[in-house]
DNA sequence: GATTGACGCAACAAAAATTGTTACATGAGA
DNA sequence: TCTCATGTAACAATTTTTGTTGCGTCAATC
């Protein structure tokens, strides 16, 4: 796996649940159809557990399923979950004694955060069952 | 330095080249300035004089200069020339055996594609003289 | 023409970021 | 109590990015 397969593998296995939301699953069960770790699986659903889009459950009939309904479940809930930056996670060199170079860091951000309110936008159109 | 600083590196320096057209500045110059290594500025900028961006002259009295007139070197040429993507750059495991995660990528990808596009149309409402 | 000082480029090294693994604690059902 | 699941920390491996060294080429200057 590479770069952002965060989003990807939370969107993947939520796709899946979206299909069939009674069935609870396994972090194993997860990993290996996405071809990667169970530790890895419940790290990064973890993070969408915090914020209501999942739930999980220890013991023997334990493992994980949708927190809510699923068409109510939008891409941008994941995307905003997994608190990634898909566009620019560029340094922040803030307070440069070069003036050129704050300016530029300044214009830069403003943009990108326009545009990531527009990505964001896009991304809250869809939902998990859409997939 | 991180990542996405060859953008910040390229957009930096040529916006002290706006300032300055005139003057010729060596690698080691704007490595020193930028906080960087002399090879590293010649492989980014590199880069930009493929596209025509910028003109680099060998010899004693040699170094990098503008290619045209700052006004019209937008940031979004500079973005274009380094042929990076600021936005996503996810595995393409495509042609998965899991027709939901091939459905999944090209969504993304569509939307994707899309935002990058408005990125770029910011971009190219500024060009380095803005900065 | 030899020297100096610049870029061009390849190959290698180092550092940073991401992903994977191991180990163990905790909790819930059989 | 045993089994099977998650939760988490610590560590390892991999991938990506950046930095470094070395050497060739070219042009101005001595």
């Amino acid at each position: 796996m590479k770069r952002n397969s965060r989003l990807l593998l939370a969107l993947h296995s939520l796709s899946h649940m979206a299909e069939s939301p009674e069935r609870v699953r396994t972090s194993a069960e997860i990993a290996d159809h996405a071809g990667t770790n169970p530790v890895v699986v419940r790290r990064v659903l973890g993070e969408l557990r915090k914020s209501g889009l999942l739930k999980s459950e220890k013991g023997h009939a334990g493992g994980w399923s949708l927190g809510r309904d699923p068409e109510t479940i939008t891409l941008a809930d994941v995307y905003l979950a997994l608190d990634e930056k898909l566009i620019f996670r560029g340094e922040k060199k803030i307070n440069s004694s070069c003036s050129l170079e704050n300016s530029l860091y300044e214009k830069i951000s403003n943009i990108l955060e326009k545009v990531e309110g527009i990505l964001i936008e896009e991304l809250r159109n869809r939902s998990i069952s859409d997939i």
